[in-house]
DNA sequence: TTCTCCAAAGATAATGATTCTCTTTTAGAA
DNA sequence: TTCTAAAAGAGAATCATTATCTTTGGAGAA
């Protein structure tokens, strides 16, 4: 994703833009795996060796704050990071923790009809996604 | 759940009956929120005092490696135990950080059926489950 | 019932993930 | 260009989980 569109996704959400933010928001998106924020600190130490784990945090809590990423749910005990901010389901890799996106139109309007006639007691649904658990094949 | 029921459960995986496992697999019962391990160390420290954290989570594995415990993915940076292993997918609340089963055979079916059809190429699908995010209403 | 053995637990240190705090730097408005 | 407050740097602190060593006890054999 070029740099002046990152830079111009902080400016509508009012966020000052730094090279930090650029090079973290960037390094989502690159990664394409929804990385952990080690992940996120191997990729830039390259170009961006003084950006500290404290900082990482901290642009990643504002860029969630700001529905700029989003976080994707794991059961590992730490957090991973989506670019992909729009409506979609993930795929989960059982052999390499490997997440991916997962978009359905025909699948959403087939839950969406499902619950617009069976409601949830007690509940007021928000948001739908699929948790598809499988084995990717032919892919690292 | 009678705890002649978690000795049978914990009998039939080959594993030993103690009752560190018995107390902790009756508090991820009990406490009905998919806790944390530290959830279900306040839950156990009444009757238990002596159960370190270190044989929580080495018991909560053992139980999890032997299907009587699932792990529930969340975004939160820490794991949450599962007591009910039948497939069943999950509502999460936005406000309250509660999470409460759903079972929906028919759901269940549409999915399956549409799943039949419809494969997602390089991806061999093993279950699926729904992310189903809102709000509790009338719920502590 | 007793004995034995090794799986499991206790204790706690170690590690990894995330948050916090204080100081310095810098984006961007004026 | 200057100024200011938001952001970053650095690293300590906290929290969550794992590892390691010693002790205990579940359960099977005798």
């Amino acid at each position: 994703m070029p740099v002046n569109q990152i830079r111009q996704k902080l400016k509508q959400k009012g966020l000052r833009v730094t090279p930090q933010r650029i090079a973290i928001y960037e390094a989502v998106v690159k990664i394409n795996n929804h990385p952990t924020a080690e992940n996120i600190i191997d990729h830039i130490k390259t170009n961006h060796p003084n950006i500290s784990t404290g900082t990482v945090y901290k642009v990643l809590d504002s860029l969630v704050e700001n529905n700029l990423l989003k976080k994707v749910k794991t059961e590992k005990g730490l957090m991973r990071y989506d670019a992909d901010i729009s409506h979609h389901h993930h795929l989960y890799c059982t052999e390499t923790d490997r997440i991916e996106d997962y978009k359905d139109e025909h699948l959403d309007k087939l839950i969406s009809k499902y619950f617009e006639k069976k409601s949830i007691k007690d509940f007021r649904i928000q948001d739908i996604k699929l948790q598809i658990t499988g084995k990717l094949i032919n892919k690292t």
